[in-house]
DNA sequence: CAGTGTACTTAGGATTCGGTTA
DNA sequence: TAACCGAATCCTAAGTACACTG
């Protein structure tokens, strides 16, 4: 069977080389690695050319004003903008920021300026933050007119030509310089992200397509022709000398088609994970010390959803693992805790330096392997010295086709969220069941370890709602006692006020509580990357519920495919 | 098998939008 | 009409995975 790719741009469908057969997606996509046929695009949009400051906003140094140099004075003016944030008070991000800075300047800047405790940036703030103040106060005609060119900008450059369609492209704009802002302990924060010229920048488009024209005078670095890749364009940026990329939406047949991919592989797992789990059981009594180790680290990878753990190279970002980099020092052994055997207490930061802390009992084969890895170590240690993630994914290769690590964090993502809906979902009202479906979301997010730092506004918005709640609890108490003192002739349209109010009362409080257990929980991550859509489709229509009230705008038109494709009965 | 480079997905915080309330 | 607020969107960093090389 064809599947007919739902373009949201056009209305209309894209023929699509996939089919069903079974329960199986054979992809007929690919088989000799292209991604494309034809791709014509209009290039990047470049950063604003940097505008010197008027010269009422004054440097001070040591107390003196000091004219900058054009140079120099942009690189000010990036630390400037971040004078309020805690960043600016980190001793590395200091040391980072000064160093950088101190190569844009001229050289009687240079010799002048050497403490950065002696720079007075404030006037260089108070001129942003009145402009972000004069933004916000413009009329709505200016408003307007921005907004116009805005969207001109998007119609020119935020789209493409890909295989006969038009997709929008997701991020058009080159990355404009400025500090380094990594997250956590990061060893480079502060230090200056350079502007992109055009000479840094490569195109990737059809041979038969208009190229995108560089900015006049200036060239590109090299217009290639890759069908092989999915990008549009790229370069080198100056921190980690990593590439970056500008690629299309998820909303694109190109993204979609590899996301509907990535959850077949993991239903693929759902058919042979017993087998699979079985199988690391045993191994946990091999002879080799390897392949106990990957054994207990795939249990880890599966039971608890931990990433896999690339190595990293130290000093070039923040010391973060994954499962197959623990170290000693990132897990406890207890016999007996809380009254459970064998408990393993993990405390480690993870992806974004978000941290992971569990306290979880395993078999107690796990537990004797684990006092064996860490047998005569130091803390700083490898836990698992004689696995990496090549190694784990190579033997994951072995027991199924495209089998990796990540795989298991969106089969278990997308698997609990199937039961949880299953197990939750009861025939209430509609916000009833929205909280049961956002339960389910966070039992994934619980697991996943998808944290957020707690709003700011929360205790605020808690208040607001709780005096929302109490109001209408006072129109209701105010509308039973019309009830009881109410005529025959008058009960019936009573008691449909009564009922408004019931119901209105409830869903404030279904809000109230959903807010309160998402406090610290961030559902978006894992709703976007970890869940099959189609679980979700399947059971609104299950429900009779709207797709609108799970998914919104964007999310729809990510999810399309899935959209068009799943019925009520879909199962993972 | 280590080291390097590339391409792509996943991630939380910052910023902006747009509707509501004071 | 400004202030406020939650949701949506933007931004780009930080992961995973794998090919290639020697």
């Amino acid at each position: 069977i064809l599947f007919l790719w739902p373009c949201c741009i056009c209305t209309m469908k894209i023929f699509s080389f996939s089919c069903h057969v079974l329960t199986n997606h054979i992809w007929f996509r690919a088989t000799d690695g292209s991604k494309w046929s034809f791709l014509e695009h209009k290039g990047p949009v470049m950063a604003a050319p940097y505008e010197p400051l008027p010269s009422n906003v004054r440097f001070f140094y040591d107390g003196k004003q000091m004219k900058l140099s054009p140079e120099a004075e942009e690189v000010a003016t990036f630390f400037a903008k971040m004078l309020d944030h805690e960043y600016t008070t980190k001793d590395t991000f200091r040391k980072n920021f000064f160093k950088d800075w101190r190569k844009e300047m001229a050289s009687e800047e240079k010799s002048k300026i050497t403490d950065l405790k002696k720079c007075n940036f404030n006037e260089m703030g108070e001129y942003f933050k009145a402009q972000s103040e004069a933004r916000k106060a413009m009329t709505k005609d200016d408003k307007l007119k921005i907004k116009v060119e805005n969207e001109r900008l998007l119609q020119e450059y935020g789209f493409c030509i890909m295989d006969n369609h038009k997709e929008r492209i997701a991020n058009f704009r080159i990355e404009p310089p400025g500090l380094f802002r990594g997250r956590g302990d990061h060893p480079k924060m502060g230090m200056l992200k350079r502007r992109i010229r055009p000479e840094d920048i490569i195109i990737n488009c059809s041979k038969g397509s208009k190229h995108p024209k560089p900015p006049p005078g200036t060239k590109w670095k090299e217009v290639r022709h890759d069908n092989k890749v999915t990008w549009l364009v790229s370069w080198t940026e100056n921190i980690q000398g990593a590439i970056k990329y500008i690629m299309l939406n998820p909303s694109s047949r190109i993204k979609g088609e590899k996301d509907w991919q990535k959850y077949e592989t993991a239903r693929n797992l759902k058919k042979c994970v017993e087998r699979l789990r079985n199988q690391y059981r045993e191994d946990w009594k091999s002879k080799e010390m390897r392949i106990r180790q990957r054994a207990v680290a795939l249990y880890f990878i599966d039971k608890l959803a931990l990433r896999a753990g690339n190595e990293k190279e130290e000093g070039e970002s923040a010391d973060t693992v994954g499962c197959c980099s623990l170290r000693v020092e990132h897990i406890n052994l207890y016999p007996e805790k809380d009254g459970q055997d064998f408990v393993v207490e993990f405390d480690f930061l993870g992806k974004d330096s978000i941290r992971y802390y569990n306290k979880v009992p395993v078999e107690k084969r796990v537990f004797k392997n684990l006092q064996l890895f860490m047998e005569n170590k130091q803390p700083e240690d490898d836990l698992f010295d004689r696995l990496n993630t090549s190694i784990l994914n190579k033997h994951l290769q072995e027991l199924m086709d495209g089998l990796t690590a990540k795989v298991f964090r969106t089969y278990n993502a997308s698997i609990t969220l199937q039961q949880q809906l299953k197990e939750l979902t009861t025939d209430e009202n509609l916000p009833a069941k929205i909280l049961s479906y956002n339960r389910a979301n966070r039992a994934v997010a619980i697991l996943c370890n998808h944290q957020r730092a707690q709003p700011k506004t929360f205790e605020k918005s808690m208040q607001n709602l709780q005096t929302k709640i109490d109001a209408k609890k006072d129109q209701l108490s105010d509308a039973k006692r019309d009830v009881k003192s109410a005529k025959a002739d008058l009960k019936v349209r009573r008691d449909e006020k009564f009922k408004k109010l019931e119901e209105q009362l409830m869903k404030l409080e279904v809000q109230a509580t959903d807010r309160e257990e998402n406090k610290q929980i961030a559902l978006g991550t894992s709703k976007l990357n970890y869940l099959d859509p189609r679980i979700s489709v399947a059971w609104c229509k299950k429900w009779g519920i709207p797709i609108e009230k799970i998914y919104n705008k964007t999310q729809r038109e990510k999810f399309a495919w899935a959209i068009d494709m799943a019925e009520d009965d879909y199962e993972f």
